[in-house]
DNA sequence: TCTGGGGTCCTAGGACCC
DNA sequence: TCTGGGGTCCTAGGACCC
């Protein structure tokens, strides 16, 4: 009679790790274990902002992006470590691998979390006992603590596993919207912040509930199609799939420097985009990319920011490339005012290895859209399947053709 | 005392083409 | 003699997240 039951939902994780950044450094040396501790960079550099904090320093009232001296105001045995995001990379890597050995279906979403399929795991136990295992699992191997959310879909995961931190382990089911999510404010939600909340406020919009029971129109007139989805989500409907692949394709690479000092001297501006160029160029490479964009962005001293880019003749992956393409931006949409932060970023990326091949079948997407003769193959590989598919992939295709 | 650095996604407008 | 409608690409900027 199984057949007769509706398909069983998803059951997805968010594994979030607590207080990342300070808990490495208190795995890395126990002896800030229990202190207040937090990680910020140099004040004398103008980088003197709170990046994490450990749960002791949190009791203080120390918080993120907060003021280095301020926080030392409210906590004046406050520890502070400077971050070290390569050690964090590593770290990073060896938590998703740990999540691997749970499910093939991990996608991480930034530094420290990411989302778990486990629907198909039942042979490993009930999703709270998978979630228990991993826990334990991070704390034992890596001697980090996470808190887990187990919903049916990614939305409900995310905004569980916020429910109980240092260590929590959240349900989060679709029934339990109303009760649970609804009586909060939107700006509680993943994916609102003070913008949008603001905009909602103006369409008497206030509160979860209110959002989930929003007229669409007046929800998209104030903040745009997004509106929608985020009403969805609001009624706890997120159809969106764990993609293992979603973050191995890079979408940019940048760097950018906040100087220990505004500057208005062309020189000295050009030496940081030098520097900057080749962090970028190592990135690149290191990740086997090249760019087809170069952007630059330019903060002055009254904050005011702009950023200027241009697509490229051919990609490009060289520092002085880079720089060539950068210092051009840079000359001639700088006005001549004081410099606070500069950052260049590379757009539109190709894989390295494969740029070629990459543009050839770019080049065939755009005109399969456009010839029917094309839309006829692929009409027939759909019909006869991948043998079709390899042989056309064997005749010279037009483009290839001019240049044998 | 002021407010880092790395990203992603979306929108809007102009240029250009058919 | 006064201006269509659809589509794509490119650029700039905004919002958001960790």
């Amino acid at each position: 009679m199984k057949e007769f039951y509706p398909k069983m939902g998803r059951v997805i994780l968010h594994v979030d790790m607590n207080s990342f950044f300070a808990s490495v450094e208190i795995a890395n040396d126990p002896s800030l274990k229990g202190k207040p501790l937090a990680i910020a960079g140099d004040a004398k550099q103008r980088k003197g902002i709170i990046v994490t904090c450990s749960y002791e320093a949190r009791e203080y009232g120390v918080k993120t992006t907060m003021q280095l001296w301020e926080a030392k105001k409210l906590c004046p045995k406050l520890i502070v470590k400077q971050p070290n995001h390569e050690r964090y990379r590593l770290v990073s890597q060896a938590i998703f691998d740990l999540l691997r050995k749970y499910s093939d279906l991990v996608e991480p979403v930034s530094i420290d979390e990411g989302y778990v399929d486990i629907t198909d795991c039942q042979d490993l136990g009930k999703p709270v006992q998978i979630a228990e295992m991993i826990q334990k699992d991070l704390l034992k191997t890596l001697d980090l603590p996470c808190s887990i959310g187990i919903a049916p879909n990614k939305f409900l995961a995310k905004m569980a596993s916020d429910m109980k931190k240092p260590l929590g382990i959240s349900i989060l089911r679709k029934r339990d919207v109303p009760a649970v999510l609804w009586p909060l404010p939107v700006i509680e939600m993943h994916g609102i912040g003070e913008k949008t909340a603001k905009k909602l406020e103006l369409i008497h919009v206030k509160t979860i509930r209110d959002l989930a029971h929003a007229n669409d129109l007046q929800l998209q007139s104030a903040i745009g199609i997004h509106g929608i989805r985020l009403k969805e989500r609001a009624n706890g409907i997120d159809p969106r799939k764990v993609d293992p692949d979603a973050a191995a394709v890079k979408k940019s690479i940048g760097s950018s420097i906040t100087l220990p000092r505004d500057i208005s001297n062309q020189s000295e501006l050009l030496s940081v985009l030098e520097k900057l160029s080749d962090n970028v160029a190592s990135r690149l490479k290191r990740k086997q990319y090249v760019t087809k964009n170069v952007s630059v962005m330019i903060k002055y001293k009254n904050r005011e920011t702009i950023t200027r880019s241009r697509m490229l003749e051919n990609p490009i992956v060289e520092a002085r490339d880079i720089f060539k393409a950068a210092k051009t931006l840079f000359i001639k949409n700088w006005n001549g005012h004081p410099v606070r932060l500069l950052g260049i970023t590379g757009q539109d990326l190709l894989k390295a290895d494969h740029s070629f091949e990459q543009l050839s079948l770019f080049s065939y997407e755009k005109v399969a859209k456009k010839e029917p003769l094309y839309e006829a193959i692929d009409q027939m590989k759909k019909k006869y399947g991948s043998s079709i598919l390899r042989t056309g992939a064997e005749s010279p295709h037009p483009e290839n053709k001019k240049k044998s």
